[in-house]
RNA sequence: GCAACGAGCACGA
């Protein structure tokens, strides 16, 4: 029966729920009882594949053989339904488990107000995050980023900062992911000071950025033509030590995109003067990049010039 | 009984 539940999980895991199901099927017949935790893997599973007839055949089935559906079910299918754009359902889905005395946690509100936020539709997740509260569940970090989220995709940063300071007040401490939003936000509105405080403020408080993060960060500021501004933040990620994976070979990307190659040598014939990277990989990182940014003259003539790194400029 | 197994948020491509 272990076995079993190993092998389904691997297959759904693989985005292979039939092949998952077959196996449930051979479960049942040689009487072993799969346990929830299997169902909602399949569940799960056929949600990401698109497939929502079956997860919701899957889902009454479970309940007709008697199983009460706990909260990691509860939040697959509410996120199940959500992802495919059925908001409006996974809410019932959602109100009626509540009614039935299920446990409906964080997980599956976060899912709600992440859809709506998605959808813009802002009040309605605010909605959803009152309702949330007035009945008892505490909104966490995915809650207050979901809906920072939606506000700044609607441009109302000045809202989304208040949600800022209110989950901080509320001991809701924000993460990585809560200013990326924010700092994405500002830079779609062009606020580059905005961005920059929050980026600050971020550092302060002692939160790594990641690959992502930094690309926000960098891309805004090179694309506003503030190259220089990104090129000192790197070097200050540098001496923290905190520089992500990908963040010198994003950044050529993102300046030869902008068409500033020679933006981009520079930047490149620093970090090699600093021994930040190895040449040859950030060589090919940068031909990568003038290719993908159609300049594939360029990229040419680097992969034919054995000098440095980027010192064939034109 | 113990153990194993399941869920939600960001940029770009």
């Amino acid at each position: 029966s272990h076995a079993y539940n190993l092998v389904i999980c691997g297959l759904c895991n693989e985005g292979r729920p039939y092949e998952g199901s077959k196996l449930l099927g051979d479960m049942l017949k040689n009487e072993c009882k799969p346990n929830l935790a299997i169902y909602t893997t399949l569940i799960d599973s056929f949600f990401k594949v698109g497939d929502k007839e079956n997860a919701l055949k899957l889902l009454e089935q479970v309940q007709e053989r008697g199983y009460k559906l706990d909260k990691f079910a509860c939040s697959t299918v509410v996120n199940g339904l959500c992802k495919i754009g059925e908001v409006e359902q996974a809410w019932d889905f959602l109100e009626r488990s509540q009614v039935l005395g299920l446990d409906v946690n964080a997980f599956s509100y976060s899912a709600i107000i992440d859809g709506l936020s998605k959808a813009g539709k802002i009040g309605e997740a605010e909605k959803v995050f009152k309702a949330m509260s007035e009945r008892g569940c505490a909104g966490d970090v995915f809650c207050f980023n979901a809906i920072i989220d939606g506000f700044c995709k609607a441009a109302e940063m000045q809202k989304a900062m208040r949600i800022l300071h209110w989950m901080e007040r509320e001991g809701c401490e924000p993460t990585v992911y809560t200013y990326t939003i924010l700092i994405d936000g500002h830079f779609k509105v062009r606020d580059l000071e905005g961005a920059l405080k929050l980026w600050d403020e971020m550092i302060d408080k002692g939160i790594s950025p990641n690959a992502v993060s930094f690309r926000t960060l960098s891309t805004g500021l090179c694309l506003s033509g503030n190259v220089s501004r990104a090129c000192r933040i790197l070097d200050e990620l540098a001496t923290m030590g905190v520089v992500p994976a990908t963040a010198y070979a994003d950044m050529i990307k993102v300046l030869c995109k902008a068409g500033r190659v020679k933006q981009a040598c520079k930047l490149a014939d620093g970090i090699i003067d600093r021994g930040r990277e190895v040449p040859g990989k950030l060589r090919c990182a940068f031909i990568n990049a003038l290719r993908k940014a159609g300049k594939a003259d360029l990229a040419f003539k680097m992969v034919h010039s054995r000098i440095g790194i980027g010192y064939n400029r034109s």
